[in-house]
DNA sequence: CGGACAGTTGATCCCGTTCAAGAAACGTGG
DNA sequence: CCACGTTTCTTGAACGGGATCAACTGTCCG
């Protein structure tokens, strides 16, 4: 079985457990009209402005969504890892109001925007599911309200690493306590506002500290409790029971 | 007429501009059961964690959704405003990841969950123009991202201030240049992720450099274009063509 | 071998915080 | 209508987390 395959099918029994699909439901995501593509990190998915084309489903790799403001600095707004839809909103609102980036080489699916506007209409349970990927996409964004706005600069990163920690696990790629963390220090920084300079001191503190050790990108998390503690996280937020899949899934 | 016929045909127009409504849809949107109910100011509609009952639709007055940290510390993370629906979510999500207060004293009308996941499945049409809310929301709060994570005090503060001024006026309620902004300092520290020291000091100083006026609560801005470059505000954002009335609706 | 980029470190600076206290506005009850 | 407690707003002084600037080191890769 190939990505795509695999990716797919996980995605259906991913909505399964948010909407009771039909077997035609499940069909109808399986046969979307769709693009397999590999593209280059750096290169832009969608740009703010943009008359959006389409959603597209990660395959692997990771993608960014960033904006940048009137003075050229870069705000990242979420990481999307394979499993994610990105872009969703593309479908149905006129004109993207951020860009989408790929941070590593992505394999995508890409899904014509009136294809999901069909499909959703054609099966509405399907949209219900895609909706509460939106609305799960809505909680993250504001749990990242609080980590720019209200945490030091070490309980935000210590509450990053988290996110990545359990998002990665729950869609199965990767030991909870253990990842590759493809960012450079100098995009740590724009997804916590703060600059590479006090990334850079950060992360070696915690490392000093042991409550993370760093193998060039490589996250290893020794001290799970303190970290979760020193982040304030709490994965309620990232909704997991409808956003991951089962351990048996991702197994 | 009444607040709540009002508001609710106002929405049904805005629905229809974002997904074509068959009469049916626009009768199952009017015939939603609910409750109208005044909500004392500081009252909580629903709290974090919570196992949410349903959907609100404000009629009058301003809701906040805002996180405590682990060290008390409150991030403001949406204001609403009449016309709104808030906790949309809560009707498709298990657990509330936020909460919801009254920032003034308010009129709703409170949807049943249920109610709202028999209307999305029997009229998929207006089950798509919610998904269209969910999105615009979304937009939102990626905004917000930015404003706490890369804006200086002085330019956060300026684009809340000209997000506030367009959000009401596209919903009729205000003139562009001048409304109330009923928070208190201490509010919008929370929304903007400073101290209210330094609000404080922010208003005056754009104050003092006529950038707006103040008498009590009331925001008029004689510079727009001004306010708008040094927030690097760009509506956008807002997606208005989708979210808001047209010119004739409004009035 | 060399050039580019990512990571590291030190010195200095500044925007926003913290602490504190006074002034104004507001609601409430007599 | 005034007295008074409470909340909100305002202002000053000192402090600190993170920014800025600059230089150096390591590493990857053609």
């Amino acid at each position: 079985m190939n990505t795509l395959h695999f990716v797919l099918n996980q995605m259906v029994r991913k909505f399964e457990r948010r909407a009771h699909l039909s077997e035609q439901d499940k069909q109808a995501l399986l046969d979307l009209p769709h693009q397999t593509r590999w593209i280059e990190a750096g290169r832009y998915l969608g740009r703010e402005g943009d008359s959006p084309v389409g959603a597209s489903l990660i395959l692997s790799g990771l993608a960014i969504r960033h904006k940048v403001t009137i003075d050229g600095v870069r705000q990242i707004l979420s990481v999307h890892i394979p499993g994610d839809f990105v872009d969703l909103e593309s479908s149905l609102l006129k004109l993207a109001d951020h860009n989408v980036q790929a941070l590593t080489r992505c394999e995508l699916a890409i899904i014509p925007r009136d294809a999901i506007i069909q499909l959703v209409d054609e099966h509405p349970r399907v949209g219900r599911a895609m909706w509460i990927d939106t609305l799960i996409d809505g909680s993250v964004f504001r749990e990242w309200i609080v980590n720019v706005g209200r945490r030091s600069a070490r309980s935000a990163m210590a509450h990053l690493l988290c996110e990545f920690a359990r998002r990665l696990e729950a869609a199965g790629l990767a030991e909870e306590y253990a990842y590759e963390l493809p960012m450079s220090q100098e995009q740590l920084a724009d997804a916590l506002g703060i600059t590479p300079v006090h990334v850079n001191r950060t992360l070696r503190e915690l490392d000093r500290e042991g409550l993370i050790n760093r193998e060039k990108r490589l996250i290893q998390i020794p001290d799970w409790e303190n970290l979760r503690r020193i982040g304030g996280f709490n994965e309620l937020y990232l909704h997991l029971d409808q956003a991951g899949l089962t351990p048996a899934e991702a197994a």
